[in-house]
Parts: C-alpha cells; sequence; structure tokens
DNA sequence: GAGCGCATGTAAGCTGTTACATGATTCT
DNA sequence: AGAATCATGTAACAGCTTACATGCGCTC
C-alpha cells in the first residue's frame, strides 16, 4: 500500500514519468524514507494502472511507458496523506544489536557501538547533499529535517553509550 | 535471519522458555526494535531446532516444548552481535507522509503533524513503563535509550515543523 | 560490429500478516 | 456446565529480495 503512495507521490512531485524515471527519483530522493527496487516498482505500476491511479500518456520506444497521475490516484494519495494513522512497525537491526549488547564483553560492544556511529555520521552526510526532488525543493524538506534529528539523535545515543561503557 | 537472533536473544537473557512464552516476552520487550507475532514465532522456533541452534528441554501438556539455546545458537548469536553491519531498511510511513505533507494544504498538514507528535508522545510514555526484560535490567537497557532519543527528534522535529506551518 | 550502459521485465524464494482452527485449563 | 483465556498451531496471502533474461541505442 504505501509504495503506492510513494509512487504517487512522485508522479506528482514530479509530473509524467516512466518505471525508470521513477526508480532512479526514488533511489535518489525516498531512499531514507522508504525503499524499492525496479522489480517491485515495475509491476506495480502495471497494477496501479488497472485500478485507475494511473494513465498510460504515451508508450515510446522498448516498451517505456510514461505514466501520468488520474484523478483517482490523486484522491487516493490526498486521502492518505490527509486520514492515514501512519502504523509504526519497527524493524530496526540497529536497535536489536542495542538491545543484546550485554552479550557481549566491554570491548565487542564497543566496537559494535562505534560501527553503529560510523555508520550514523554517514547517513548524515549523505542527508546533507541529497538533492531536491525533481527541482522541487518543497517536496522531501520535512522529511530530510526529520531524518536529520533522529539521526543526530542516534549518534548522542551513541557517544552516551560509549562513554558508559569505556567507565565502567 | 534477524528474527532468529531475536529469540536467541531472549533465550540468552530469560533462560529456557516456550514458544508462548517467548512470544509474549517478544511483545512485552523487543516491541519497540522487532515485531513478531506468536505465527511467526511457532515455526520458526522447529526450523530452528531442526537447524540445531535450539534444544527441545522438555515436552510438557498439551504439546508445550520448552527450547534452551544450543551452544550453535550462542556461537551465532554472539557472531551476529559482534561481526554484523546492521542492515538499514528504513520503511517510516510517518516519514513518508513528512516527504508528502507540500501535497496538503496547511491546515491539513498542522493536522497531520499534530497526529505524528501525538503517537511519538504516546510512545515516550509506553517506553518509559516498560517492564524489565526477564528481571535482568541490563537486556534492553540500551535499546530502550535509543528508543527515547530518536522518539524525543520525532517530538523536536514535529514542534519545529508545526512552528513553519503556522507562521507561513 | 562489438561492447557497454540504458530500460524493462519475469520468476523463485523468503519474510511477515491475517484469518482460521483447536484443545486445555481456569474461573464463575 | 459454560465462558473466558491459555497455548499451539496451519494456511492463504501480501510484500520484498535476489537472480536471471532480454533487447535497444549509443560509442568506439
Amino acid at each position: 500500500m504505501s509504495l503506492r503512495i510513494a509512487l504517487l507521490g512522485l508522479l506528482a512531485a514530479k509530473g509524467p514519468a516512466s518505471g525508470y524515471d521513477l526508480a532512479k527519483l526514488f533511489e535518489g530522493s525516498l531512499n531514507h524514507v522508504w525503499q524499492a527496487g525496479h522489480t517491485q516498482i515495475y509491476p506495480e505500476l502495471v497494477r496501479m494502472a488497472a485500478d485507475g491511479l494511473l494513465a498510460v500518456e504515451a508508450e515510446g520506444a522498448r516498451g517505456r511507458k510514461i505514466y501520468t497521475i488520474a484523478d483517482e490516484g490523486s484522491r487516493q494519495l490526498h486521502d492518505w496523506l490527509a486520514d492515514r494513522e501512519p502504523a509504526v512497525t519497527v524493524r530496526s537491526e540497529t536497535a536489536l544489536q542495542a538491545f543484546l549488547l550485554p552479550i557481549l564483553d566491554t570491548d565487542e560492544a564497543i566496537a559494535a557501538v562505534e560501527r553503529v556511529k560510523a555508520r550514523a555520521q554517514k547517513r548524515l552526510d549523505d542527508l546533507k547533499c541529497l538533492p531536491p526532488v525533481a527541482d522541487n525543493p518543497k517536496f522531501g524538506k520535512y522529511a530530510l529535517r526529520l531524518g536529520l534529528a533522529q539521526t543526530r539523535a542516534t549518534i548522542e545515543w551513541a557517544d552516551e553509550t560509549l562513554h558508559a561503557l569505556r567507565t565502567k
């Protein structure tokens, strides 16, 4: 379901696009928020068109199809954004490692937390140089700030945890 | 894979337990870190026993099986914790809503962010009264702090975003 | 015309969810 | 005795990943 919303959102932000375009856009903009590869995107677009959420605007060389958002698609996108209570299924390997940290002895635990910190640092850097979505700086702005805030929180947790591990 | 680790970790923390015990423990402790219901846990335990990660210590009334962690299980748990670079597949409906916020007009957007904030607030409260895992306060301590830090970051983001939306 | 990147797709397999099924104990 | 809840499971389906397949268009 959320994959549909993500695709509708990208089409709303960028206008008509092919599956390939959307897959690229996905990677460059939504990646820190939702993930999907082309193998998931292509068939989903077909289903969405069959369900009347998208229209095929044009068909070009080598089967390239340009999709546009249809009225029903806009409607569902808007309704989801305005009404949906977001589901909160957390599945974080990082948090799982944090949970089980006491199983390791101190120096192994320190190494593990250092790894978490390094990753978060890298992510922070990546987020800082994300390009705007379809030259439309509004889109993604709030999600970017949310990502930054949460990543900074992770780094602070790592520092605090390293300190606790080292002074015990 | 991570489900196995979570189950191994709980068995390491708590000692011998049945599938039902583990499902309850999961819900009460790991829920903010990883999710799994009994329909996923029961068959996984059977497979883990078949793979030699667990041993069936006893079989009681109505098919109740008590699992213990086997040496191979301990080994795999330790190796995963010590070596595994945690995968970072983010799939957050909240972040997706944040991403697409500009599609809504201002008052709808404000309402959506208010909802996010209320949920985060509730989660914060829930986290604060989590019981210790199997009377073992070490386990889950670090993950709890990580959850708190990230949830607080979300609340701060919501406040900042509400302010931005209201003064424009 | 050979090689490389572009662009689209299919298929098998794994993970996770929802719905259903069933017998055992405990409570009233 | 009947109802609730404990405890274990199965089956169908939805969502996602990995691996494979293929053909077009451009460049050298």
